[in-house]
DNA sequence: TTTGAAAGAGATACAAG
DNA sequence: CTTGTATCTCTTTCAAA
């Protein structure tokens, strides 16, 4: 959650859109798509991934055909003077396997979680042996997904955001 | 969605692994880390692709480094009559490229999602123009991520899960 | 299934324009 | 920033053990 001052322009973002369809796209491609020559866009991939824009390069599973068929939200709610500790349950939820994304909120949510499982035994096993030990979660509600969308990786903004905007100030 | 006759054993997860580590790392380091042979990995990542438990090579872009420095996870309640169409909300939340997640759920939320922005005026103008057009949406709650996990690309299941179970009948 | 070999493609570094 | 070149590593296929 750093916001450090990488500056990324046009072509790091048609760089980024490529290897987002296809990490192991050649350079060559990508540099192609992108209008630049390989060196050029060799050192720029270079420096998206030092600076960290780049996290990593991965494959996408589709969790549904490697064996974990069941999804669910869980919204929780902290006790008030858990409040202060996200670090500490961001912690306890990186060492638990199914949880694929966790977050803190503000609003009526105190945490929210997305996690897969195998089974609703194993739904079940999740919530009262891993949830429920955990200190400071006041209130658990969860949330069968019944169906997703394929999780696209999510596209990166047009060089002019819809709606208007007066300045950059990053 | 769909539930095919995948077969995944421990070296298929094991190339999966790696493969999430590292995209691109060669098939000779993924086959020595799954103690198999370079022709076995090649013919196993084949299948695993062909099959769509691959589904695609990606890179894992930080929104935060990449101009959407806000991000928000979105609840709503469909109307009671558009309750059946989740394929159709399914199509217009595809055409928004803020929303990175969509879902269909069971409860007291009919869908979520979770979306970025570049600024606050980003997200009003998104809820307004985007959000509250779509017919068939009877409520809208918005939660503004404080902090969030980051994003792991998920763990696979080990072979035995913890806890119990009697029998796989996949 | 594994190992070995072999052709072609791509990565990476560096020079010169 | 580009193009060209050179070396080395991978990919991909295939044959033999």
């Amino acid at each position: 959650m750093v916001e450090p001052d990488v500056q990324i322009d046009e072509i790091d973002l048609a760089l980024l859109r490529s290897l987002q369809a296809d990490a192991r796209a050649p350079i060559s491609a990508l540099s192609r798509d992108a209008s630049v020559s390989r060196a050029n866009a060799y050192a720029r991939l270079a420096r998206l991934r030092e600076s960290g824009v780049i996290a990593r390069l991965s494959a996408c599973v589709n969790p549904y055909l490697a064996g974990l068929s069941l999804a669910a939200v869980i919204l929780l709610r902290a006790t008030t003077d858990a409040w202060p500790r996200w670090s500490s349950f961001a912690e306890a939820f990186d060492e638990m396997p199914e949880v694929e994304f966790a977050a803190d909120l503000a609003g009526e949510v105190d945490m929210i979680l997305l996690a897969r499982f195998s089974d609703m035994d194993h739904l079940r096993s999740f919530i009262e042996n891993d949830l429920r030990r955990l200190p400071g979660i006041a209130g658990i509600r969860t949330l069968l997904v019944l169906n997703e969308t394929p999780k696209r990786s999510w596209l990166l903004p047009r060089s002019s955001r819809r709606g208007k905007r007066r300045d950059r100030r990053d």
